[in-house]
DNA sequence: TCTGGGGTCCTAGGACCC
DNA sequence: TCTGGGGTCCTAGGACCC
């Protein structure tokens, strides 16, 4: 059996374990920038806010209601995540991080377990321990246990929030319960597609042919609607290892000046070299884009990437700036409005077993450089040390009106509770 | 005026090899 | 008029996830 654990309203219910004033009030989150809703609290999907809802386009809906308006505090929300997780572990030797709120547990050898109380247990220890409510669904396949989260998680109350699928009639059951866009793995394209042909719920789909699946969706869907179907298909999986490392950011106003995106290429390349040097990795090549506003249809449009290989693997931030910044200079223009702009690096070979090349220019030097460099800002705080080429003065700034404090990760930020 | 940021996997098709 | 048969590797693009 599997398990799926889901944190409700993950963001949302990170802000509310320091202000218990907010339970039962509409919240929502907003991405970086304060853009869009990315996470919102029972009340706030209530009052009929989608997800991805622009914010400005909603300002007055939150005035009118009340909803309290958190701009994102991923330093809180990483952190909240880590000490879920954790108590998680505890609950079966298996376990997959799924994402910053969802993880998986294989319940192997658990035959004589209680698994109902064994959800109850976990869910009533995350909750006392951290604050955050969670839905455990347990099923014997992934995409089941899936469906099941999404049972425990609509019926609180009947369910005690653990659901298990553990035998047909449950099964099928709750695939005919299941609208098919609200499968985990079907997304809007399929769904439109699947709905023409008169499927609708989850149990259509497995009642689908197998060719018929296969030529539609290719492999994926047809390991999907196996495994809804009760047959193991998919496993745990283990890569902690990212394939692809990206640093991408909307800009609060435009930049038309090539210094100033020359700035943030930097930034966003040095980030990314830090992040591969946590996960031991160098990159051979990187790509750069930037682009204009798209949704200025009045203004003029440009939008362009360009991918460099690099003649010798490194995660050194001298060198990948370098790098992006000659990309840069290659596709920018002037005259152009630019919102938003990125480095990706991508593929990887692992930092200490580089192959050697012969004519390879590569400065030793900046390995004990770098080392230095992360465990200063280690120690200091984020970006003491940065490179003359980045934003020292610290004129770059996110729109982040309605930032709460780093509760967990940040001393002076830390509560005071008066008895 | 204001519209996020990060990932994964799969497939088709082109370029190339013998 | 007729023009083989088998591979590999790479990339762009599509679909999906949270």
């Amino acid at each position: 059996m599997f398990a799926l654990i889901d944190c409700n309203n993950f963001y949302a219910s990170c802000e509310r374990v320091f202000r218990p004033d907010l339970n039962g009030k509409p919240v929502v989150v907003l991405s970086n920038n304060d853009g869009c809703v990315i996470a919102r609290s029972n009340e706030a999907k209530a009052l009929g806010i989608p997800m991805g809802a622009p914010a400005f386009e909603y300002e007055k809906l939150f005035r009118q209601h009340g909803v309290q308006v958190f701009s994102a505090n991923f330093a809180l929300y990483g952190d909240m995540s880590n000490r879920v997780m954790t108590i998680l572990s505890d609950y079966s030797p298996e376990m997959e991080i799924y994402s910053i709120d969802e993880c998986f547990l294989k319940l192997k050898g658990f035959d004589f377990f209680n698994l109902q109380s064994h959800g109850e247990e976990m869910r009533y220890k995350v909750t006392k321990w951290t604050g955050i409510p969670i839905s455990v669904g347990i099923a014997p396949t992934k995409a089941l246990a899936k469906v099941a989260n999404r049972i425990a998680k609509k019926y609180p109350t009947e369910t005690k929030g653990v659901y298990i699928i553990d035998s047909e009639e449950k099964r099928i059951k709750a695939l005919k319960w299941l609208k098919v866009e609200d499968v985990w793995g079907i997304g809007r394209q399929h769904s439109k597609r699947l709905n023409a042909i008169g499927v609708k719920t989850a149990f259509d789909f497995t009642q689908l042919d197998d060719e018929f699946v296969k030529k539609q969706m290719a492999i994926v869907g047809l390991r999907l609607k196996h495994d809804l179907q009760g047959i193991p298909t998919l496993d745990l999986e283990e890569t902690q290892i990212k394939k692809n490392i990206a640093t991408t950011r909307s800009f609060e106003t435009n930049y038309t000046e090539y210094e100033q995106l020359a700035e943030r290429i930097s930034t966003f390349a040095s980030s990314c070299a830090e992040k591969l040097r946590k996960q031991n990795s160098c990159c051979n090549s990187l790509m750069v884009f930037i682009h204009t506003n798209g949704h200025r249809k009045d203004l003029p449009q440009y939008s362009r990437n360009i991918v460099i290989k690099l003649s010798f693997p490194t995660n050194s931030s001298i060198e990948l700036t370098k790098f992006a910044t000659q990309a840069l200079k290659r596709i920018f223009k002037q005259g152009y409005a630019y919102k938003k702009a990125g480095v990706i690096v991508q593929d990887f070979s692992q930092a200490d077993s580089l192959q050697q090349k012969l004519f390879e220019n590569r400065d030793e030097r900046h390995i004990p450089l770098m080392q230095s460099i992360d465990k200063m800002n280690f120690l200091f705080g984020q970006q003491k040390i940065r490179l003359a080429s980045q934003d020292t003065k610290r004129v770059w700034k996110m729109k982040q009106q309605k930032l709460s404090p780093r509760y967990t990760t940040n001393l002076n930020d830390i509560i005071t509770i008066n008895l």
